[in-house]
DNA sequence: CGTCTATGTCCAACTAGTGAACTCTAAGCT
DNA sequence: AGCTTAGAGTTCACTAGTTGGACATAGACG
């Protein structure tokens, strides 16, 4: 079952730059994927027939108006994979197949006080509804990807403590639901996730090294590295909130004092608003009332980007991205933050990492974080399990 | 003479396997490397004899005291690398082989006002005594690490602006010294080649996540993310020194106030102790007198440390490294200048990022850069120089 | 001094990819 | 309409290359 080395790894090698291909281009024939991966007809031609009696794989019979060629695409059913998100205020869920297509989505309110079993079981339940909508076969779901708005080590799988969630600090999401659910979980936080899914499906397409800020409750970054999340050994990466920007600033929950947090983060920004603006006000609110021309509420969001815009700079000088990707309810602000966030970037930054930095909205909105979930369920999977499946699936079972 | 896609890739992919692995250890006996690339015995036994009819690898009949183990390393003529460092007032030279050898080191004083032209003439009458001295074979070179003590554009390989060695500016370093040398020249700037040196023979073994911190005329820092140096995407990560420590702060030479370097590096660190030691102080000198015990000298660099552990609780913040390596003259300080930097570190990084952080001086010192270039000409060489070689080598001239 | 054991080599079996020949189908030309 | 053409996909014989197992080797252990 283990060739780490070689022989049958090449086969597999190859069936999976087959399936990337036709996952790339949505559908090919076989001499176009002969061209692109560079194999030969004849083998694409067998590649193609083992994927196909194991199911992986759609032919249909003809198509343009060539000769005669079959296309060859990733059948809607090869393989399911789903994204949960729990957010500050909703849990959102997300089935997609192996051709990046998303199938059905959905979220609904979540209670913050709900405990971490109500959480997960009402997880399930719109998982399971889900699934009944869109018909497809719970067993063809191959992967979860999971998000939780707070820092979770990766290898154990523990949340940490969170202010958004409490009483489910070292709780094992991934175990927990992976349980309900019968298949392999894959946790990350809501940055990350947000990071993934606009690179994937959002503004982050086509480029390989991207930042993406989450303004909400807290400040945080997902960090994509060559085109891959990166975590930082210990897992805690991307705690852009946590700059310090003024020593004697107000003092952060996290101990220290003017981190960009305080600055920027909703539990700082909102009770500046409040006396004159009421009590009930939340992050949305005030950027609708920017939209609208509150003045206040402009300047409180116009100072919030110049903020942001110091720690973008900071980070820009470290890890020179290509792209920043503003995400969370303050992105719908648009221009009213962007601008202030490019010019403090411009000041703080050195020219050249800042030249060709792009400083965009996300495109997804909340969206952002279960799509992010399916992005990571798509790619732990790595194509492989895909294979795997279709191995088994295709072999006559032996004694 | 190309496979892109298939067939005897394997070979080949499995050949760079034995000779990676080989060049990882040093050396390994045939078991060891089918036990550590995953290959069998058999096949293991086919690619040494392969490699050794190339001359690429040298079988020493029978080392230690096992049963009868052949150890497997790479033949010290297979291939020469040699790193070249312009550094603020040195040209340093090193040759090594891909057995990870140094076989010879030697470094001169450079006059800063020299043109470039006669710096390049300079490093060629270096590495040209130091060919003859070691006797190596021009003809095995594969390649050359240059460092330079500046901003380059790794894609076209210009020079940027340098206040270190002005004049320079605007060439390209690679191809001035690779038209002269005639074999493949790969540059880097001197952070990030001194981080490479120490990840491959200092402070950084074994680790996959490090930065380097270099702390001179300028700050700089080498970034390395999953065991490769990091440069982002224009090529200006890892410019620690220009992060904001104090917006209101004294004004740097990139036009901004209170960054990094105006507390840390020596050009505006030195002038504090003119009016009390005089006026031709060097950060050295100022390292030894502190060590020394001169009150004034230990109360500066306490106080650079600290700054500099501010920008280092930044970079964990946000890339969360397992280790921050200190190197530059200001690493000979030791303690003196370490222990501010762990205080700050760990009173303004979040805990989990800190935690597991070791901050550590260079081992190498100096030589960082040099041994960093020698490293930058290995892995840039990718192990399938080699074996191009070796097939030309090995197949008997046809017509 | 015999046995043991791990190393390295040889050989037959097998896996998998390739080029070349071949078939198929629709488009274009006459 | 019939013929030609050309790209698509398949089949087949061949070859490259890895593997498991048998075999030889030589120090270590008792």
């Amino acid at each position: 079952m283990e060739t780490p080395g070689s022989q049958s790894s090449l086969h597999r090698a190859n069936l999976e730059r087959v399936v990337r291909a036709v996952r790339l281009a949505g559908s090919l024939t076989q001499a176009e994927i002969a061209r692109t991966t560079g194999l030969s007809a004849a083998t694409v031609s067998n590649i193609v027939r083992e994927l196909k009696d194991g199911g992986k794989v759609e032919v249909t019979p003809t198509s343009a108006g060539g000769r005669r060629a079959r296309s060859v695409s990733l059948s809607g059913d090869a393989g399911i994979v789903i994204g949960v998100d729990f957010g500050h205020t909703h849990l959102r869920v997300a089935i997609g197949n192996l051709a990046h297509q998303v199938l059905a989505e959905e979220s609904e309110p979540l209670d913050v006080d709900a405990s971490a079993a109500q959480g997960f079981d009402r997880a399930e339940q719109l998982v399971s509804r889900l699934i009944a909508a869109t018909g497809v076969d719970r067993t063809k779901i191959t992967g979860v990807g999971l998000g939780v708005p707070g820092p979770i080590d990766v290898e154990s799988g523990t949340l940490g403590s969170t202010a958004i969630l409490p009483g489910w600090t070292g709780t094992k999401p991934a175990e927990e639901l992976g349980g309900r659910l019968g298949v392999p979980v894959h946790v990350d936080n809501d940055a990350n996730l947000g990071a993934l899914g606009e690179l994937v499906w959002g503004s982050g397409r086509g480029v390989r090294d991207l930042a993406y800020i989450k303004v909400a409750s807290g400040v945080g970054a997902g960090l994509v590295i060559n085109g891959k999340i990166y975590r930082g050994p210990g897992g805690t990466a991307g705690e852009i909130g946590h700059i310090t920007l003024d020593e004697s600033g107000p003092v952060c929950r996290c101990g220290n004092r003017g981190c960009l947090e305080t600055f920027a983060a909703a539990r700082y920004v909102l009770p500046l608003l409040q006396s004159s603006h009421g009590t009930d006000l939340t992050m949305e609110g005030v950027v609708r009332l920017a939209r609208d021309g509150d003045p206040g509420c402009r300047r409180v969001i116009a100072d919030v980007g110049r903020h942001i815009g110091s720690g973008v700079a900071n980070l820009c000088n470290l890890l020179n991205p290509s792209r920043v990707v503003l995400g969370g309810d303050l992105a719908e602000a648009g221009e009213l933050v962007l601008g202030p966030i490019r010019e403090s970037v411009g000041r703080y930054a050195i020219p050249s990492a800042a030249r060709q930095l792009s400083v965009l909205p996300g495109a997804l909105g909340g969206r952002a974080e279960v799509l992010g979930a399916l992005a990571l369920a798509l790619s732990e999977m790595g194509d492989s399990t895909l294979l795997d499946g279709s191995l088994a699936a295709a072999t006559p079972a032996f004694t």
